[in-house]
DNA sequence: CATGAATGAGCCTTCATTCAT
DNA sequence: GATGAATGAAGGCTCATTCAT
């Protein structure tokens, strides 16, 4: 049981529940069961802490991503990726949450310019590698439209108060991202 | 020079710049020329000073878009509407930012639950009013739709690294929700 | 009985006896009967409160020189001096403590540089107007000598272990800067 | 390349520079590059540490003042001694500095009590021998005066802000203690 | 001799809120 | 309406020291 890896996993769960600010190291160091004098041997700085957690997550997306069968064809590598943001949505709402209230503080966000900047570098390429068969200026602008789309829908649906029509946003988005391709693929 | 309103505009402005937690309000009474005892005598405390914010902000949505024409065609008043959302979010950043600070920061999502609630559904209604012509289920499905992508392409305007393609995206934007209500029309 | 004084006073006092690093602002709020929250509503930092000392006490012997009788001639106006400097060093070890504590500690010295700075060329112009009858060059080189001696006759008997002559060090130096001013003013 | 004594030197030199109270053990680990368990397995803790420094420097001081030749008249030695002191002010302010901060920091002074007490009294035997063709009772008091009187021009000396006229002092210094000797030599 | 994870007490500071004037 | 001194709880962080390996 590595102390390190489970004040990782406590502070990730509490900062997406509570938020970052919210959240005492105390209470971190409590639910793991550590000293508080360990933490900060691990990690700088409660901020520390939180760029570990950051860049963790980070890691994972971008190994989900590399994890699509390069022999696919990219229409395809697209919907095997669309099924796996939405599940994430739907099973992963801690880190979603964690990502929003990150994003949207502006001291948590400046704690991790650097982190979101690049993150969303990876992330961006990527995702014009899905529509590498359209025109450059088309694979920008898709990107960042689904990019953008996803964020919102995720935002929307994560803190809904029922009766958000996921499916059914899903399925006109897939429906869409394919049209988009396959037009321009002709 | 009213003060209240003063204070008002003042922590609006700073709460959208660092955030409503990490605003003191010795700060805002500084910035406002206005002393402690006065904050607390117009608010009840920190929290109400920001649903305080929060409601006139909704009045302001609901006035924007109670003022559309209702003698015009849904689509025309769609296309206005769409208008004013890109162009708030180019000019009145300060709005969206503080909109996004709030919901997903546990702390005020609470506080400001009802708000929210209330906020949502005017927001819902007023959106489902422009695809009336459609059948209920697309009114409530595109609703929604059209919601979650404007935040997402506002989330991820207001806070990008130069090079965010908002022009093309809203031409995008527009082309669809047109080809919606039109495809459904005939 | 002015609460913010009242700081002042205590933490001077327990300053001087444990040293400035040593002792918690929770001891100096506890003894002074104030809360934890005025202490730092008053002064900026645990520093700030030392530079609040340190500006009081600075102001404290500059009046004291300044009170010196300008009609009497430099060579009796030398002799209260030492008189009052000798004087201070038994009723007033307090200030002597505190001020050899925070002059040494290069924690604080750096806190203090400018106000140490200021402090220091005001005590060197004034010392020097005790031998303003004396060439230039002298009036310097006395000046230093004069201030190092004391510092240095100070801070030996104040830690000292029973048994200081400071009686006739205090007359051995009477007589030596006396005779320095005399045999030049032939 | 003694681990211990690596560590007495970069100790010593922190303690110098920041402070004793002002230097974490950690950051003498990093420097002397070694691990925090071996700093603890040398030394009990760290004011065994500090007390290790002392007692090493109170040698060196010692053993500077026994290597005077003993068949030089005292005046001669006293000469010699001067310069050996005056030097050391300028040549290693270290130890000098380090000095003055344990001596007025109440918390270390007390650390070091002992050793304090039995450093001054060597060093107060030793400086009456210059004296020791004088009264037994001009032996204490130029002893005292000596030591005191040099502690002052140290410490103005070495955290002045340029400008310290340190040969002319020197010049005087000695010429006076020439003069004690000679005077009462007669 | 050597390492470094782990502990826990203690300290400075922030800040919303109250209340006498 | 208006002021600002005063409160007190809570939080982040430092650091000497121990101990299993």
């Amino acid at each position: 049981m590595d102390k390190k890896e489970q004040i990782i996993d406590v502070a990730k769960s509490l900062f997406s529940e509570k938020g970052f600010d919210k959240t005492p190291v105390a209470e971190i160091c409590e639910k793991a069961k550590v000293s508080h004098g360990l933490l900060f041997h691990h990690f700088k700085n409660k901020n520390g802490l939180l760029r570990a957690i950051f860049e963790k997550t980070t890691n994972q997306v971008v190994e989900m991503n590399k994890s699509l069968d390069r022999t696919l064809r990219p229409i395809e590598r697209l919907n095997i990726l669309i099924d796996q943001a939405f599940d994430s949505m739907v099973h992963d709402k801690l880190s979603f949450r964690l990502y929003l209230n990150i994003m949207f503080q502006p001291s948590t966000r400046l704690v991790l310019a650097d982190l979101i900047q690049e993150r969303f570098s990876v992330l961006l390429e990527q995702t014009k590698y899905f529509f590498e068969e359209l025109p450059a200026e088309k694979q920008t602008l898709y990107s960042y439209q689904f990019i953008s789309e996803l964020d919102g829908i995720g935002m929307n649906y994560i803190y809904s108060f029922e009766g958000y029509p996921l499916r059914e946003i899903k399925a006109e988005f897939k429906k869409r991202y394919n049209a988009y391709i396959e037009e321009n693929t002709l």
